[in-house]
DNA sequence: TTGTATGCGTTATCAT
DNA sequence: ATGATAACGCATACAA
């Protein structure tokens, strides 16, 4: 079944009754006498061929693919953010290629070693870890990790987006903060919403604390910490600051099970500003990273020839906007 | 810069003295002289070969590409499926070739049509419009649409899902329940839903009604309709069923903002079991789809040769999840 | 302008 | 068992 084989441009042009050459030149769009114009096309149309990119790419050397790196794509910052990627590429005339490594070493190795091997005009990546094997001549961007030098790294203003956070929380009336991330220990950009939340407190006043958990065994960890810090009913901390949202909604959660309510009793901002569901509105007050911008700026980066921007990062701008989980 | 060329297959020949067949076969596993193979081994170290996808796939007429058409990754039943097919086909040594449509029916078609150019083993697919033109020769399967005879679709036994859920909300003791939908006119899965509540409300003899909105203009459609039926700070309805997890959501805060108490006042179950943000709770009591196994399926039956099993469809069973705004 | 012929990097069919 | 060579489908330099 299904035994007929590929119409290649022998066969158009066979039938068209012209060479080869002419056929490509129809395909390519290069100007042709207009009687070949036509008996080509009638031909194609009869004989209803495509094109075969596998081909044409290995004479033309140039391809179509773009790989994307992500660590997974139910961790809603990697898939709206593979969306945004994917609505770029389109727009490119790029075909995605993805590849997801579940932060195992040895996949990312693999995956960011993949264009040796299968021609792509570039990679876009977010790996979990740095020490990684590089290839060479072709065109990479990081989003949020340092890869090494040469290596462009989008992100936004992680620094500004703690310090926000805290800014905010203060406004609001708090006087005792918590920061609270879990991950990896490796330096990254949490560090730095860290930071900046840090010292806001510091320049106010206002006294903090942190807490970091390994990945693993998550809510059980934050929980007893809460815990631990709650007393006769009351919570030492009237603000909290999740290092993403998707923490903030499981602290969220812990909090309702301690009887806490949320924003009267205790206020939440997350980081990252992905909408759950896709829904119009944010599911926690949060710091909004430009998710959109940021994958416009990759693909922008990755499809242009011109190497001038490409040695230098991006850092783009973070903005607060409310999602119930504080007063304001 | 990067002006090095590409190293072949003939470069790592003439380096170890050797004809360009003998390293194919060392590439390719193929057993060759001892001392043939350890020159081959140390050309292809020294000279850092690796073998060109673009050109083997064009010999050999295999490619390692399985093509996913979802309408977005930003709708989390989309994004949880492409993960799981992910892993799947990574499991099965395949790539990825991400192609997202925004529902748009040309973008749809194009990407149906994509393998006609790009050589592809397959193609897994969820089109919301059903008049599209398939490729011949070439395995599809699609997910949860009907795309036509003899393309095999995936999907859960959502009639009983239907029921189950009716069965579940007049267990908790609700009296008059209402299912709420939204999305194309077009008959799909949740059209069976809606057959399996109705079923059981009917069956058991507990009233129920059913609305319908257009996918644009969401929530506000549902709030009308629902504060159509609030009398005195009392809903009309004690149990709600909505057709995706996503709705389930929204109704969730439309009730909220109504001074209505979920699940005190009015229990409601969503449809399709996604957990937001990727966390260990789903965050509505939940029709669970089997999303993983799902994705299995639609991978094996892609790269099974044997095409014994590939005219028929599937349902797969689906069951009851409680996540807190249900009684139990 | 159009046809002819070569090569992209690999695999497979021949002889050797 | 290994080397030479043709062919996969296409694009292009060159000749006509």
């Amino acid at each position: 079944m299904g035994g007929s084989k590929r119409i290649t441009m022998k066969d158009v042009a066979r039938e068209a009754g012209v060479a080869p050459g002419t056929v490509s030149r129809v395909v390519n769009g290069i100007p042709v006498g207009k009687s070949y114009q036509r008996s080509v096309e009638k031909a194609i149309e009869k004989l209803d061929y495509h094109i075969n990119r596998q081909a044409q790419a290995l004479r033309s050397n140039q391809n179509n693919f773009v790989e994307v790196i992500l660590p997974n794509l139910y961790n809603p910052f990697y898939s709206t953010l593979a969306d945004c990627l994917g609505r770029e590429l389109t727009r490119h005339s790029q075909q995605m290629l993805m590849c997801l490594t579940r932060g195992d070493p040895d996949l990312e190795q693999a995956c960011m070693l993949l264009p040796q091997q299968q021609p792509v005009n570039g990679v876009i990546c977010l790996t979990d870890h740095s020490d990684l094997r590089i290839p060479n001549d072709i065109p990479i961007v990081s989003i949020d990790r340092l890869l090494g030098p040469g290596i462009p790294c989008i992100t936004s203003d992680d620094y500004s987006g703690g310090y926000l956070a805290a800014q905010k929380l203060m406004n609001n009336g708090c006087k005792s903060l918590a920061f609270l991330r879990a991950g990896s220990s490796l330096p990254n950009e949490t560090d730095k919403r860290w930071g900046g939340f840090m010292y806001a407190c510091t320049d106010a006043g206002v006294s903090f604390e942190s807490m970091c958990v390994h990945e693993d065994a998550f809510s059980s960890e934050f929980e007893d910490f809460l815990r631990a810090h709650l007393h006769d009913g009351h919570l030492d901390f009237d603000g909290l600051f999740c290092a993403t949202v998707l923490l903030a909604h499981q602290i969220r959660n812990i909090l309702l099970r301690m009887k806490l309510s949320v924003p009267q009793d205790v206020q939440i901002i997350g980081y990252g500003g992905v909408k759950c569901f896709s829904g119009q509105e944010f599911c926690c007050s949060t710091i909004v990273r430009p998710v959109e911008e940021m994958a416009q700026l990759c693909v922008d980066l990755i499809l242009q020839t011109s190497p001038k921007l490409f040695s230098c990062s991006f850092q783009l701008p973070v903005y607060y906007a409310f999602g119930g989980t504080t007063n304001q």
